[in-house]
Formats: C-alpha cells, sequence, structure tokens
DNA sequence: CTGAAAGCGCTAACAA
DNA sequence: TTGTTAGCGCTTTCAG
C-alpha cells in the first residue's frame, strides 16, 4: 500500500504538500504541483479513506435508511437509491446502506461511530420514532417523507395532497361526477404513512370542492384483492366512471379485471395513477398519471445534506409539485370516443 | 464525542484494557471487565470507525455493487441486497452501495482506498471487463454469477441450467411434446448476461434430451411485445403446449394475452416460470414455478467473504440446485381437467 | 492480568 | 509558497 510519505519523497516535497495538492485548500506552484501529481500517478497513489476520516473528521460518506417492508413500491425505491448513491458520487460522498429494521438504534450507530457524516432516511411515517433520534444527532440529515411535526428538520416529498387533488380535478374537468381512490394496502394507511394519508386528504378535499363523489379504498396486491375491490366498487357505485390509483403493483391486474368485467379504458372508465412514468406508458392504454419524481427526489435529498454539511441552511419543508400527463386512460364522461391530448403536461402549482 | 480515553479514565484503567475488554482478544479479569463496560454504558462510548478502521486495518464495511441496467428485475435485486445488508449486519459489518456504472475503476477506488474490506458483484458477465480487476485486488470478494473463466474467484449463483431443463424435465413429464422458452429481452442476452444464457442451454439440453420440440425466443417488457411474441409462436408452433418464463415483469400481461387468445392455463397451456415465489402464487392460477433464491444467495455471498477475511477458503463456484415447486399453472398434456399436485417441491440434484 | 507507548496514514495548524 | 509537527482515536506489540 502506497502512502502520502511515499510519494512525499517520490516528489521531493513534504507530506503535506501532497495532501494539499490534493485537497486543493492552499495554493501550490505549477511546478510543485505537477511533480506531485507525476508521482501521484506514477506510483498509483489512493488516499486512505480512514486516515483522512480520522485527521479530517469527514468520513465522506452517507447512510441511506430504506425501508424493507410491505406495501412499498420496490422499483421506486431502487431508482431513489440509484439517484442517491450516482448524486452523491458527484459530490465525492460513498453511501452506506442500512435497512430500517436496525431502528433508530441503527442509527445512532453510524452517526456516533462517525461511519458517516449525515443521513437520508425514507418511508418517513408520520410519528416516526426515528425522527426524535434524527434531532439529537450531532449531523445533518434529511427525510423523504415528512412525519407530523417536522419542525427543525429537513424534509423532501412528493406534494401528495396536491397530486390527490390534481387526479380529481383532472377527472371532474372532463365531466366525471363519481369516482373512486384505490389506494395502497391498508396496512400502509395502519402504519400511518404520510404518503397514502395526504393523496386521500387531497383527493377527499378536490371532491368536495368540485361537488363530485369520491370514496375510497385500500387495495391488497393480490389479484382476487383488486377483482373483489373493485367489483364492491361497482356495485356500490353504479355511477362510478372514474378511477384514481395509487398502487403500482396492482395496476396490471386492474387493467385486467376491468377488461373482464366488461368496462372499456377510457371510454366506460378513466383511469388515472400516481405512478412512475414508464409503469403509466408500458400499459395499454397507457395511463394518465402523475408522476413519481424518485429521481429528482433522491437527488435533492443528497445536495441538501451537501448544502448543510457546508455549514448552510437548506429549507425545511420541500414539497415537489405533481406533474400530470394527461395519456390514453381518461376521457370525458357520456362521449364514448374521445380521450384527452396525449402527452399534454401541467404543473401544478398550489404546493 | 467520548472517547477510549474518557472511559478508561472513567473505568480507572488503561486506554488498551478498555480496547481488549470491547474485542475480546486477550482475557480480562470479570471485575474489571464489569467496571469497563459500566463505564461504557455510563458515558455512552462508541468506537471511532475510522480510527478503529486506521489502527486495525479493517473497515468492516463491505462493497456491494449493484447493476443499474435494463432487464434485471428490480424486486429480485432488492431481495438480495436486503439480504446482504441483513447478513453482514450480522457478522457486524456494513454495507457500502455502489453502482455498476461507475464500472473496474469504481471497484479500485473504494478497495484501494481501504474504504471497504471485500466486494460482493452482481451481474456479472461472461466476459466481464471487472473480473481482471477484481483478481489484481488485495482484498477478497464473490461475484453473483459467474464468467466464462471462474479460476481464482468466489461464485454464487442459482444453477440455471439445471433450472431451465428441470422446467423441460417437468413439462416433458406432464406429456407435452412441444414448449417454448419465453426469455429475457434481447438486450439481456446480447451482453452476454451469464444467467440468461445458461438457462437456454439447459433448456435446449433438456429438450433434446427428451426429445420434445423446444424453442426459444427473447421477450421485451411492453405488453405489445408479449402479445406479438406469443402470437407468433402459437403461429409458427400451433401444437405447443407448455411454455416456460425466465421474465418476472412479463409473468402479468403474460397471462392476460393468454386470455385473450383464449388459452386456458392450465388446460389448454401449461406454464412455468423461473421466478420468485412470492410473483408465482400472487398469480392466477399460481404458478408452478423454480425459484430464485435471491435471499439464500445474498446471504451466503456475505458468509463466504467473512470466510475469507478470517483467512480460510471458500468454494470457487457454488451452483444452488433448483427447487421447483408445482402449483396450478401446469397440468397433463392432452388433459382439460387434472393439474398436478399443489405445493409438491422437489429439488434438483444434478448441479 | 494489566499498563505504557508506538504507530496506523492523514490533515491542518503553526512556522518560516 | 513550502516544511515541520502535533494530533485524530484506536489497536497491538512489548514490558511487567
Amino acid at each position: 500500500m502506497v502512502t502520502i510519505a511515499d510519494v512525499a519523497r517520490h516528489a521531493g516535497v513534504a507530506a503535506s504538500t501532497v495532501s494539499y495538492v490534493l485537497s486543493g485548500k492552499r495554493s501550490i506552484s505549477s511546478d510543485t504541483r505537477e511533480r506531485v501529481q507525476r508521482s501521484v500517478r506514477a506510483l498509483g497513489y489512493r488516499p486512505n479513506a480512514s486516515a483522512r476520516a480520522l485527521a479530517s473528521q469527514r468520513s465522506n460518506v452517507l447512510a441511506l435508511v430504506i425501508p424493507l417492508r410491505t406495501g412499498m413500491h420496490v422499483p421506486v425505491m431502487m431508482q431513489f437509491a440509484a439517484a442517491v448513491v450516482t448524486t452523491a458520487r458527484r459530490y465525492d460522498h460513498d453511501v452506506l446502506l442500512l435497512t430500517a429494521d436496525e431502528g433508530p438504534e441503527g442509527l445512532q450507530r453510524v452517526a456516533q461511530s462517525s461511519l458517516v457524516d449525515a443521513l437520508v432516511v425514507m418511508d418517513v411515517e408520520l410519528d416516526d420514532e426515528r425522527v426524535p433520534v434524527l434531532r439529537e444527532l450531532p449531523m445533518p440529515s434529511v427525510l423523504i417523507g415528512y412525519p407530523a411535526d417536522s419542525e427543525g428538520l429537513t424534509c423532501i416529498d412528493l406534494d401528495f395532497v396536491a397530486a390527490g387533488a390534481r387526479c380529481v380535478d383532472h377527472l371532474a374537468d372532463l365531466g366525471h361526477r363519481s369516482m373512486a381512490l384505490l389506494g395502497t394496502p391498508s396496512a400502509v394507511y395502519e402504519r400511518q404513512t404520510g404518503f397514502a394519508q395526504r393523496t386521500l386528504t387531497g383527493f377527499a378535499e378536490a371532491a368536495g370542492q368540485r361537488g363530485v363523489v369520491g370514496v375510497e379504498t385500500p387495495c391488497e396486491h393480490t389479484f382476487a384483492a383488486v377483482l373483489g375491490t373493485v367489483e364492491r366498487l361497482l356495485h356500490d357505485h353504479p355511477d362510478l366512471t372514474g378511477l384514481v390509483v395509487q398502487n403500482e403493483p396492482i395496476i396490471g391486474p386492474l387493467l385486467d379485471v376491468l377488461r373482464r368485467l366488461g368496462r372499456r379504458v377510457p371510454e366506460d372508465m378513466s383511469l388515472v395513477a400516481i405512478c412512475a412514468d414508464d409503469v403509466a406508458e408500458r400499459q395499454v392504454p397507457q395511463l394518465s398519471s402523475v408522476t413519481i419524481p424518485a429521481e429528482r427526489i433522491g437527488a435533492l435529498a443528497v445536495e441538501s445534506l451537501i448544502t448543510k454539511l457546508s455549514g448552510a441552511e437548506a429549507p425545511e419543508l420541500t414539497l415537489l409539485p405533481p406533474e400530470f400527463t394527461a395519456r390514453g386512460s381518461s376521457g370525458r364522461a357520456d362521449d364514448s370516443d374521445t380521450t384527452t391530448g396525449q402527452g399534454e403536461r401541467t404543473v401544478d402549482r398550489r404546493a
């Protein structure tokens, strides 16, 4: 293993000079700089991460805490994790992967041992036991999602209230008077996960404002559950013509169920989803949808941390306005032939 | 931040004694041990990870390199990553997440800077440019999947050759004489990913041995692709009665397509999948399948690394025998009413 | 069974 | 513009 002393000797300078050339923290004559850089390359020198961290009090590692529970849509999480890693690398940081089942103790462990410099915590619940711990930790953190009390924290999320409302508005604009929200599995609501709850709030509020009927129901991930739920909805609300889905895994089965039940999309039933764009585009017909901006959230989270690590402030709560794209799955009520324009995208600024 | 010196002072012993109490590397009188442990708890002491790593030459961190490319089934990867993290924690290690797009250089970076002690590399291709780098690295690694030349490496994988063969055998045993392998998107074959290739080999070999017709085709992830592929298959091979699917995202659409085309499962068409158990069980009808043992592979990978870190040897190539479970999607050829037993599980020992 | 002390490889004052 | 030096907090010889 080649050390900074080796490089210094090879270049005929002091070790600190090598250090400064590498960090750029003080000006170096271009002559010595080049000599040092040549030695670095010649010897294949890589600074030892532990020594650097010990001396500088910075590990350049961020913790990423991912949920391992049921009801989360996995591909979205992966997208998110990938964005976190990629963005972290752009700022010369690495990412330590933690699973949520280590609990608050896990956060303390990596933080208090200085394994990491900062934390990204996903899937935050309204009353999350990790939040008080994060508040006490001697390092910055950012939450994806936000708890009931976000005072003093940095939280980033899609504005699910606005997203739910946006879906209602779209359907109401098309003349639909009765619509349902097909939500996540009930376990997700029960553990008070913010995003599911908030979509529901936005959905209900907007339905009230628009004077349309809006019913809500959770839905499990099995085909049987989808079939049962839809049948019940149609039975209880025979005039239902609009469906909002926030539950990616059931989208395929749902389209299938509607087909089985003889409901054409969008002629007999308009569908709007809250899901990743590629999922919406993969369906037949393609789904009008509010996108889940996993990559943007991941990148934003890391950037907030980098900001905070540099001593600056980051906003307390960042809610991304929903981006809606009309596709083939939604059309006018009472008009079996017309669909909305393809690919028209709007950004809701109510956030 | 409380240091080992603080603990030593508090307990009235030397710092080295505290260290030895914590590591158990030399015998300590139960009296001092307890005194030290009390102090540790009283002060809330956590050893500094960088200092420990610098002094001991061990970071207790494993690198996990995940693919970020198309064609990989994301939930399986997550399962795998989760198993790696969970198992690593059991051996008191953490996991650093790297994306494959950092390439061989990324491996060198984390290894040569001593950021990690060992590496797990997923999605290895037959001729993977990371393999020569791994061979040179001064630390152990394990590959998930295996390259053409696995000499001197440690590789773990499902035995996909046996898995492909197992599916053929199952269908042939049921009397099917003409079957097709619906594989991964063609991009996966083109980049010479081992698992896709090997399943195909096993499928073809077994078909030859059993004297049945076996055709193979890749299939993209869109509904249209599934429809087109199945229609073409049925047109070119009107006597086709068995389908082997190695492509999780298309399973839902495939069942839908078969329904549309009026082929009942399993009466008119028997289906066998190579996929995670929960996916197989979620379908209607439930799918006979060879499971993808993501968790076992993840756990095995970490355990191999821990073994190697302790100086012991690990086997060069570990191929897990396929576990087959018969469910409702496969039945006898020419027998519209009978299906195989539910849940009968067999383990193929040919590996 | 325990303590003292020498590093591990780097950064960042402090000096020049 | 560069060099000298004192740590960072721990592990592990070496001594006793």
